[in-house]
DNA sequence: TGTAAGTGAACGAACGTTCATTTATCTTTG
DNA sequence: CAAAGATAAATGAACGTTCGTTCACTTACA
């Protein structure tokens, strides 16, 4: 009776929104310009998009979505402390590094006043519960030291975060050259374990 | 001869571009708007800015000087590793926590691509060499173990501003409510600590 | 053949920027 | 020490362009 959606429109939509906004920011993003990029008419954006902020909004979740089922993976909650936050930062920063246009958008996304309306959503999502349980064990095992969960986010992985970042800017805080090498994130690692480690 | 420029004028149009960016996005922000909001003619504007471009840079390149100024305070090289470190602990976090906006605009800014126009302008900056040096002497003195500058850093401040971030925002990484307090804070500066020291 | 996908052209509004003009304040002059 | 003259600050209106979005219409599939 009705002809099917082309999915695969949608998604060129989704990607070259994504690559644009990275090259020229937000309001480097315009919808007549991004139908010409992405092939198609720029009423057909309006059939899978209420409007701009809703295709900015499911662009984030989309990738904010697949990026929580990346970073589980292999992450088996019976595993000792060390060797389950080590899995995560494997996970994180190959993600980061295999997908650093994705990273850098929703980074950015962050700061946008759309953020908002995202974040309540996320509220109780299958990621959040399951870093919870894994620190709680880790804290009954004696594998950790007893603290809030922001704390723990804060000194497990915002140091890796900013190398992640750093790295692909090119450049480190006072503006010199920089690039990330395995052998500094082993470093970073262990002074994080050590901080973590009762 | 000539008739002097109202700094009063390009202060207002300063101030309220921050606030429409943290209110609106980069992409909320108009001329037409923004001359309005500062009670200036839109052609004013041009007097002080070439375009839209050196306008937002030059906003962040003033709010940035502000800070590296500020974040220096009370720091003499003398001082032992523990004490320096908290010193800009407690200066990093009154800045953000006096200034959200700023704090907000300025790490939003980095997310740009006018960021990159900045980044070179800051090699060699005051702040950079002096933290630099302070990083260098606690070293030397067995007070820091050795490693990589962006190391130190990330794992050093990383984790404030992380916990900054989330106060702002008012939610932690699963979209819970979180607020920031002063023990939080204290117990992630000991952490911290536990894993720069020797 | 009915229905929704998909389109190109067009809408008014808003965009960044400039132009022609006026205004304020400085230096020079008498 | 006031009036004249010079200069740049400051302006409101307007420029052409591009913006987000919609409309009237065509196309393709169930």
């Amino acid at each position: 009776m009705m002809r099917n959606r082309d999915e695969n429109k949608k998604d060129a939509i989704l990607e070259h929104a994504l690559k644009t906004i990275v090259q020229k920011g937000f309001d480097g993003l315009s919808m007549q310009k991004l139908a010409k990029a992405a092939g198609v008419s720029p009423a057909t954006i309006y059939i899978y998009f209420k409007d701009r902020d809703d295709l900015l909004v499911q662009l984030f979740e989309v990738h904010m979505t697949n990026y929580f089922g990346y970073i589980m993976r292999g992450l088996d909650p019976e595993m000792d402390f060390a060797t389950g936050l080590k899995t995560q930062w494997r996970n994180r920063a190959d993600f980061v590094m295999k997908h650093p246009d994705v990273a850098h958008f929703m980074e950015h996304f962050t700061y946008t006043p759309l953020h908002y309306q995202v974040v309540k959503k996320i509220k109780g999502n299958a990621t959040g519960n399951a870093m919870s349980r894994f620190v709680q064990k880790a804290i009954r095992d004696k594998q950790l030291v007893a603290m809030p969960i922001e704390v723990y986010w804060s000194v497990a992985f915002a140091p890796l975060y900013n190398l992640l970042r750093w790295n692909k800017i090119g450049n480190n805080m006072a503006g010199e050259k920089f690039k990330l090498t395995d052998e500094m994130m082993e470093q970073t690692l262990a002074l994080v374990l050590k901080a973590l480690k009762p």
